[in-house]
DNA sequence: TCTGGGGTCCTAGGACCC
DNA sequence: TCTGGGGTCCTAGGACCC
C-alpha cells in the first residue's frame, strides 16, 4: 500500500502559518519576477482565478475583489517543507519526498500494526502535520503510487472524506476511478488526454479499461503500460530512494526570466555567471561533480516572433567538477558561442547534467586529483558563509552587482515578498 | 562495386510532473 | 509594458563500430 500526503495550496499555506489575519481570506501568491499564480486559496479559486494565469491579466479581479498577493518566498517554503518532510519520516517507515509540498509512503505491512486500518493512520498524519507545522494536508491510500494520487485527488474534493480518501477494496477502487476524469490522472497531460477523449475515453475508469497494446501505442510507450496497469491495481512503481530525505538529481538547473529584456552582453554574462555559480553551489550540496554544462538563451514567447524562441550549446567538460570558478569559466565560453549581437534576450539558464560523486573524478595527465586543497577549502567557506549569512552573501566578481545598483539588471520584481520567518534572524517573527 | 545484421552511444525533441 | 522554475523519462534517428 502507498500514501500519498499532499499540502493544501501549499505556498499559499506557508504564508498563512505566520500572517493569520490571511486565513479565510483570499490569497495569492505570484511566481518569480511577480509573473503569473502559482498558489491560490480556496477563496481565490472560488473566484475563477487559474493556475498560471499572468499577473497582469487578472489585476482588475485581484483588486475587484480585494485579493491578498504576495510574491513568493522560496526560503520559507523550503523550510516549511523540510519541517512536514521530517515529521512525516519519524513515523513512518519509508518517505519519498516528490516534491516542495508532496510525499510519497510506503504503507505495505503496516497495516497489521494500525487499527481499526490505514485510514486510521492517514487521519493521524493529518492531524499531527497540522499541529506541529500549521500545514493542512489531505491523504490518499491505495495500492499503487498511480492510484494514491488519485485517492489523495478525491480527498481533496469531497468535503464528506474529511481530507483522508483510502481505496481499500476492488469495489472502492473502481467507484473512485468512475469519479475521476481522464485529464486528472497522474501522467495525462493535455495531448494525451485530447487524444484520449476523441477516442470516446472520459474516465479514468475507461481508462483502466484500455489494453497494454493500446497504452504503448498512444500514451508513450512503457510509461502510458505502465500507468494503465497502475490504475488497474498492479504496482509498477516503488518508492525511490531519498538520500536524507532530498532525492538526488540526475540533473539541475537554474534559470531565471530577465525582469526585463536584454540585449548587451555584459548584462547577460552578469546573470549566467550568477545562474553558474548558484547551480555549483546545488551541486555541491548533493556531493556531486558534473561532465556536461548547458547553457541555454531564449526570446519572448509572446507575440509575433516565430519559433525557435531558444537555442543552447552544451560543452562537454574535460573533468567533472564542481568548482565554481571553472564552471563560471565554462559557461562564460558557452555563452559566448552562443550570443547573436542585436536579439532582445528574455531568458537564461544553466543546466548540469552527466552527474557523478565529487571526488572520482579522473585524473588528468598534467592535474593534481579534482581541486586543489585550496580550492577546495575556499569553496567549502563560501557556501558555509552563504548558508550562515543568505544567499550571495560571498560571490564571485563576475556575478555581482555594480556599486550604487539595486538591483542587478536581470533581476525583477518581487514587491510583495513576506519575511523570511525562519530561515533569517532578523526576520523572526517577533510575538509581543 | 556490390552486399548485412546487430550493437552502442549520443542528441534532439516531446510528453509529463509539481 | 507586464506571461515561472525545476525536474523526469522515453523515443527516434544518426554516427559509428564490428
Amino acid at each position: 500500500m502507498f500514501g500519498l500526503v499532499d499540502c493544501n495550496n501549499f505556498y499559499v499555506s506557508c504564508e498563512r502559518v505566520f500572517q493569520p489575519r490571511l486565513e479565510g481570506k483570499p490569497v495569492v501568491v505570484l511566481s518569480n519576477n511577480d509573473g503569473c499564480l502559482i498558489s491560490r486559496s480556496a477563496e481565490a479559486k472560488a473566484l475563477g482565478l487559474q493556475m498560471g494565469d499572468p499577473y497582469f491579466q487578472v489585476k482588475p479581479l485581484l483588486q475587484q475583489h480585494g485579493v491578498n498577493v504576495l510574491s513568493s518566498n522560496y526560503a520559507l517554503y523550503g523550510d516549511m517543507s523540510r519541517r512536514v518532510m521530517w515529521y512525516l519520516s519519524q513515523v513512518v517507515p519509508a518517505v519519498e519526498v516528490y516534491s516542495i509540498d508532496e510525499a510519497f509512503l510506503d504503507l505495505s505491512g503496516l497495516e497489521r500494526y494500525v487499527t481499526p486500518s490505514l485510514a486510521e493512520l492517514a487521519r493521524t498524519l493529518r492531524a499531527n502535520v497540522k499541529a506541529r507545522t500549521g500545514i493542512p494536508v489531505c491523504v490518499g491510500v491505495a495500492p499503487t503510487k498511480t492510484l494514491a494520487k488519485l485517492a489523495n485527488r478525491l480527498a481533496k474534493k469531497r468535503p464528506e472524506l474529511q481530507g483522508v480518501c483510502y481505496l481499500d477494496s476492488a469495489a472502492r477502487r473502481q467507484w473512485a476511478l468512475e469519479q475521476v476524469a481522464v485529464e486528472d490522472v497522474w501522467g495525462i497531460g493535455r495531448q494525451y488526454a485530447q487524444k484520449l477523449m476523441s477516442r470516446g475515453i472520459l474516465t479514468a475508469a475507461q481508462l483502466a479499461g484500455c489494453s497494454d497494446g493500446f497504452a504503448r501505442q498512444h500514451l508513450g510507450g512503457v510509461v502510458g503500460q505502465r500507468l494503465v496497469r497502475e490504475l488497474r491495481g498492479e504496482p509498477c512503481q516503488g518508492l525511490l530512494p531519498s538520500e536524507d530525505g532530498s532525492l538526488a538529481r540526475r540533473s539541475l538547473c537554474c534559470s531565471r526570466t530577465f525582469g526585463q529584456p536584454l540585449s548587451a552582453f555584459p548584462d547577460v554574462l552578469g546573470a549566467v555567471s550568477a545562474f553558474a555559480s548558484r547551480a555549483a553551489e546545488k551541486l555541491r550540496r548533493q556531493g556531486d561533480a558534473a561532465h556536461l554544462l548547458t547553457v541555454f538563451l531564449s526570446k519572448s514567447r509572446f507575440g509575433l516572433e516565430l519559433p525557435p524562441y531558444s537555442a543552447s550549446t552544451v560543452l562537454t567538460l574535460p573533468v567533472a567538477t564542481c568548482d565554481t570558478v571553472e564552471l563560471v569559466r565554462y559557461a562564460k565560453t558557452a555563452l559566448k558561442r552562443l550570443w547573436q549581437p542585436g536579439q532582445r534576450y528574455t531568458k537564461a539558464g544553466i543546466v548540469l547534467d552527466g552527474l557523478e560523486p565529487a571526488g572520482q573524478t579522473q585524473l588528468t595527465l598534467f592535474e593534481a586529483p579534482g581541486m586543489s586543497a585550496q580550492r577546495q577549502r575556499l569553496l567549502t567557506e563560501l557556501d558555509a558563509l552563504n548558508r550562515r549569512f543568505g544567499k550571495g552573501t560571498v560571490q564571485l566578481a563576475a556575478t555581482t552587482r555594480l556599486p550604487g545598483q539595486v538591483r542587478a539588471p536581470w533581476e525583477g520584481q518581487a514587491q510583495w515578498r513576506s519575511p523570511q520567518y525562519t530561515t533569517r534572524l532578523e526576520e523572526l517573527l517577533l510575538v509581543r
